[in-house]
DNA sequence: CTTTCAATCGGACGACCGTTCGAATCTGTG
DNA sequence: CACAGATTCGAACGGTCGTCCGATTGAAAG
């Protein structure tokens, strides 16, 4: 019982898996639209050209990204729970979803070197940290910490943790103590 | 008078300056070459072929990154003023040779898709985390700590918000916030 | 001066890329 | 059924890529 999944659904699928194996800078668009079953010219015609379609990528990494923080961050939540639980929504997706890491990566570095992806890539981080701003360094929680820097700042810096150090294991073979090595953040809320 | 560059060097330089402004990705040889002022073939004779040219940037820039710690870090700081001084060496790398941070990462990112790439990419950052580890994180200061967590662990947390944050402000037009909050890092070291 | 070998060059080759286009097919409406 | 518009396909196009090769130059050794 296969489900009905539209054309342009299947390429967005194969796009993504294939920049997940080799990176937007060796996919061809040959490759995807054999892997999506479909025929090359399918893709521009649903997404216009090569670029389109990687925006779309975006979007898409984006999305399951977004989807991760809602299974996991539940509203009635503390701060400090909250913050604890990305530590292990990080180490988890580093063990079992590689593939949106790596795709996360490589839409970065492409949007490093083009404009139109540089912005959309900038507003998906803004969106992250501005939430780990409201829900994680919450007034409260700042007050209790005492800290003198500014609960932005402070989710820049925990969420630059994530990051960097997601990168490090994404380079290693044996990357169980770096992964373990996430959990180390939680000195930032625990002063 | 123009120092005496070898034509090998030449094309090192050009081929750094080329991924810094475009990256590995949409970088040609053609370009390289007219860049160094040479033929297209010199890069196949000094370098064989494209991923040797690409593995020997790797080198100049891991080289380079040295460099750069070698002029900040003195033997006679102490721990705590070793790791404020890679602070304030970040912070400035973003604002004066951002280039390099673009190389950085573009070859970070292609080591995820390629094998020798990665091993080269891997060394260059367990170099970076063991200096920190035992340069910053001291027997000394991990006393006066007290972290339940290993020497190791924090250099890497250290390392990877070091490098989180950076690639925040690379994605930002106006990253002064950005690279102020780096900054916060020290909390880390300031229990 | 001749020989030798490394360095350098320009051109050419085959492969592959993203894109385009006309024809074929499907789908739903009158 | 007939027709129109949206989909889908395969083939082809122009362009660019990395690599390779023969010829030329330069410098050092005999």
């Amino acid at each position: 019982m296969a489900v009905e999944t539209s054309q342009q659904e299947k390429i967005l699928d194969a796009a993504y898996h294939c920049i997940a194996k080799q990176g937007y800078a060796h996919v061809t668009l040959r490759q995807i639209a054999k892997e999506a079953g479909v025929a090359v010219s399918q893709i521009s015609y649903h997404y216009q050209n090569k670029e389109g379609l990687l925006l779309a990528v975006v979007t898409r990494a984006a999305n399951k990204y977004q989807e991760y923080l809602q299974d996991y961050l539940k509203p009635d939540m503390t701060p400090k729970e909250k913050g604890d639980t990305l530590i292990r929504l990080y180490q988890q997706l580093l063990e079992e979803d590689v593939e949106l890491f790596r795709v996360l990566y490589d839409l970065v570095g492409l949007s490093l070197w083009s404009e139109p992806f540089r912005l959309e890539v900038k507003e998906v981080f803004e969106g992250i940290t501005e939430q780990i701003t409201t829900e994680v360094f919450t007034d409260e929680l700042m007050g209790e910490l005492g800290y003198v820097y500014s609960s932005k700042t402070l989710a820049s810096v925990f969420f630059g943790g994530l990051f960097g150090i997601a990168i490090q294991a994404l380079l290693e073979q044996e990357n169980e103590d770096i992964i373990k090595s996430l959990s180390a953040l939680v000195v930032i809320f625990n002063k």
